[in-house]
RNA sequence: GGUCUCGUGGCCGAGUGGCUAGGCAGAGGUCUGCAAAACCUUCUACAGCGGUUCGAAUCCGCUCGAGACCUCCA
C-alpha cells in the first residue's frame, strides 16, 4: 500500500517513502515548558502520534525525536527580552529549571492521559548547547550571520541573494520585508528579518553559557537545527510541527540547515492545523485556552461537564489533522457516546460466534479503512468504516446476520489493529484487577438468582436487584442470550 | 495590505463531476414483564449569483461571510 502524505514544501499529497530502506527519521517541535500544555497542544502531539502509530503500521524503524524547549525561547521578537522561563522562575520565585522540571512532568503526564507513545528520543536545548554553538559558528563562518555585541544574527536578507526563504509559507522576500514591523531605534538587527542565532545574556540574566561571543543563550530557531539534526542527520524524512510554526520557525531552521549545510533538512513538512474555540483559535493569550485537566474534570466555564482522555482523542481523530477542529459541549458529547458505542460492540467480539456458511463481508471495510489511512492520514474515514464494522458487530451479536470463522478472524484482527494500536484509544477501566475475579463470580451469582426471579415472574425482586446494583455503578443489559453487566460511566 | 484556508443536513464532520460517508440528536418500528442496550426505517445537505458540462454541491468567475499566518504561540 503506498501511503500519501502531505508536503506542505509542495502543497501536495506525495508518496511517502523512507530516505534510508527500512528507516524513518520523524522530528517534531515539542512543547517550550515555561506553563502547562493546553489542549491546542496536545492535537498537534496526538496527531503526530497518530502518525508515529501509522509508520510503525507500516513496519517501519521509526526514529521519533521530540524535542523540549527549556531555554532561550524570547518573549517577543525584539530580542532584548527575557527568555520565558526567566520571566517565569521570576514570577513564581522559583530556578528555571525548577519551572522546566516542573512542566515538563505535567507534560509527560497529560501526554500518558491521552495514550500517546513515548518519542524515540526526546532531547533538551539546554542538553544541546555546544551543538548549538557549533552549528551558529559554522554560520558565521559561511558568512551568513554577524556578530553584534555578544549576539548573534542570521542575515536573511544575504541568504536570500543564493535561497528562497520564504517557500515553505509561499512568501516573497520583497512582501516580507515590506510587511515586518519597523526596526526600533535600538535595534541592532541589519534586517528586518534577521533573526538571533546567539543571545547576549544581560547581566541579571540567570540561564547564561560561555560561547565564543561571551555569555548568552542560544536562540530559539536554532534550538531544532542541532537536535534534529544530531539525532537525524542532515537530512531526514518528516519535520512536523503546528501550523503556526511554519512561517517563522520552521522557515528559519530550512535558512540554518541550508546555511549551515547546503542541504534541506527534511525532505517532507507536515503541519497540523489549530483548535478552535467558537471559531477562534486556542491560545494562551486569547484566554480560551484549556487544561487538559480542566477538560478531564469539567471544570472549566466553557465546559458542561467532564470527558475522559479517550472521548477526547476519539473526538479529535473524526477530523482530519490538516482542518481546525472547533471544540464545543455539543460535539464532545456526542463524540463521547460515539466512543461508548464503539467500545461497547468490540467488548462483544470474544462472544460472537461464527456460522460455517456465514453472510458478513469484513474484507471491503478493512480495505477501504486501511486506504484511507493511506491516503494522508484520513481518519474521518477510517473511521466511519470501522462503525460500518461496528454495525456488522451488534448485528451479529443480535442473530440478525451470520460470519464465519476466517471473516470473524479478520474482523477481530481489524478492529484491534485499527482501534487500539492505530487510533491509539482504549477501553477505560479496563478489567485485570485482583478484584476482578470476585467481582464476576459475584456478578454471576447475582444474575443467577434474579434470573430464577424472573423465571418465576417475581419482577419486582427482579427490578430491585437492577437498581441496586446501577446505584452501584453496573449496568444490567437483557439481551436474548441473557443478562450482560458492565460498569457504567461516571 | 501580503500568503492561505474554509463556508455541507438540528449539531459535529468527511468526500466528490453522475454511485447511501460516518458519529450525535430527532421521529417511527422490532425486541423486552418493564427498562436499558441493540437492530431496522426515516429526516437527505452542500453560502449566494453567474459560467463550463449530457450532468456540479464537486471545475471556473464574481459576491457575501468566517478563520489562520505574516509578531511569541502546537
Amino acid at each position: 500500500m503506498t501511503f500519501k502524505l502531505y508536503n506542505t514544501l509542495t502543497r501536495e499529497k506525495e508518496i511517502f517513502l523512507p530516505l534510508h530502506g527500512n528507516l524513518v527519521g520523524l522530528y517534531v517541535c515539542g512543547p517550550t515548558v515555561y506553563s502547562d500544555v493546553h489542549l491546542g497542544n496536545c492535537r498537534t502531539f496526538i496527531s503526530f502520534d497518530l502518525l508515529y502509530r501509522y509508520l510503525l503500521f507500516l513496519g517501519y524503524k521509526v526514529r521519533y525525536v521530540r524535542n523540549i524547549t527549556d531555554a532561550g525561547h524570547l518573549e517577543g521578537d525584539r530580542d532584548e527580552g527575557d527568555d520565558k522561563f526567566s520571566k517565569k522562575a521570576r514570577l513564581e520565585q522559583l530556578e528555571p529549571m525548577e519551572i522546566v522540571q516542573r512542566y515538563t512532568l505535567g507534560f509527560h503526564k497529560v501526554m500518558s492521559q491521552f495514550n500517546t507513545l513515548p518519542p524515540s528520543i526526546e532531547p533538551t536545548a539546554t542538553g544541546h548547547i555546544l551543538e548549538q554553538i557549533e552549528m551558529t559558528k559554522r554560520i558565521l563562518e559561511k558568512g551568513l550571520a554577524y556578530e553584534v555585541d555578544g549576539t548573534v544574527y542570521f542575515d536573511v536578507e544575504r541568504y536570500a541573494q543564493t535561497q528562497d526563504y520564504g517557500t515553505l509559507t509561499n512568501r516573497k522576500l520583497e512582501d516580507m520585508l515590506s510587511n515586518t514591523r519597523e526596526l526600533s531605534g535600538q535595534d541592532e538587527k541589519r534586517g528586518r528579518l534577521d533573526f538571533a542565532l546567539w543571545i547576549k545574556a544581560k547581566p541579571e540574566h540567570i540561564m547564561r553559557w560561555p560561547s565564543p561571543w561571551g555569555e548568552g543563550f542560544p536562540g530559539w530557531h536554532i534550538e531544532c537545527s542541532a537536535m534534529s539534526q544530531k539525532y537525524l542527520g542532515e537530512t531526514f524524512d518528516i519535520h512536523g510541527g503546528g501550523m503556526d510554526l511554519a512561517a517563522t520557525h520552521h522557515t528559519n531552521e530550512i535558512a540554518q540547515s541550508q546555511a549551515c549545510h547546503s542541504t534541506a533538512p527534511a525532505r517532507f513538512w507536515v503541519h497540523t492545523n489549530m483548535l478552535t474555540v467558537n471559531g477562534q483559535r486556542m491560545g494562551k493569550s486569547l484566554g480560551n485556552a484549556f487544561l487538559p485537566h480542566e477538560l478531564f474534570e469539567g471544570s472549566h466555564p466553557l465546559l458542561d461537564k467532564g470527558y475522559s482522555p479517550m472521548a477526547v482523542r476519539f473526538f479529535m481523530l473524526q477530523t482530519h489533522y490538516r482542518s481546525t477542529l472547533d471544540f464545543s459541549n455539543d460535539a464532545l458529547q456526542a463524540s463521547e457516546k460515539g466512543f461508548e458505542r464503539l467500545i461497547n460492540a468490540i467488548r462483544l467480539l470474544p462472544r460472537l460466534q461464527p456460522q460455517e456458511h456465514g453472510a458478513a463481508e469484513v474484507q471491503p471495510l478493512m480495505e477501504a479503512c486501511y486506504a484511507a489511512m493511506a491516503d494522508d492520514l484520513n481518519t474521518p474515514i477510517a473511521l466511519a468504516q470501522v462503525f460500518l464494522g461496528v454495525k456488522l458487530i451488534n448485528q451479529i451479536a443480535s442473530g440478525e446476520t451470520t460470519i464465519n470463522s476466517a471473516n470473524l478472524l479478520m474482523l477481530i484482527e481489524w478492529m484491534n489493529q485499527t482501534v487500539f494500536h492505530l487510533f491509539g484509544l482504549q477501553a477505560e477501566q479496563e478489567s485485570g484487577s485482583p478484584d476482578d475475579t470476585l467481582a464476576e463470580g459475584l456478578m454471576k451469582l447475582i444474575l443467577e438468582l434474579r434470573k430464577t426471579a424472573k423465571e418465576q415472574r417475581d419482577f419486582a425482586t427482579a427490578d430491585t436487584i437492577r437498581n441496586h446494583l446501577n446505584e452501584l455503578g453496573v449496568l444490567l443489559k437483557d439481551t436474548k442470550e441473557g443478562t450482560t453487566w458492565e460498569r457504567s460511566k461516571s
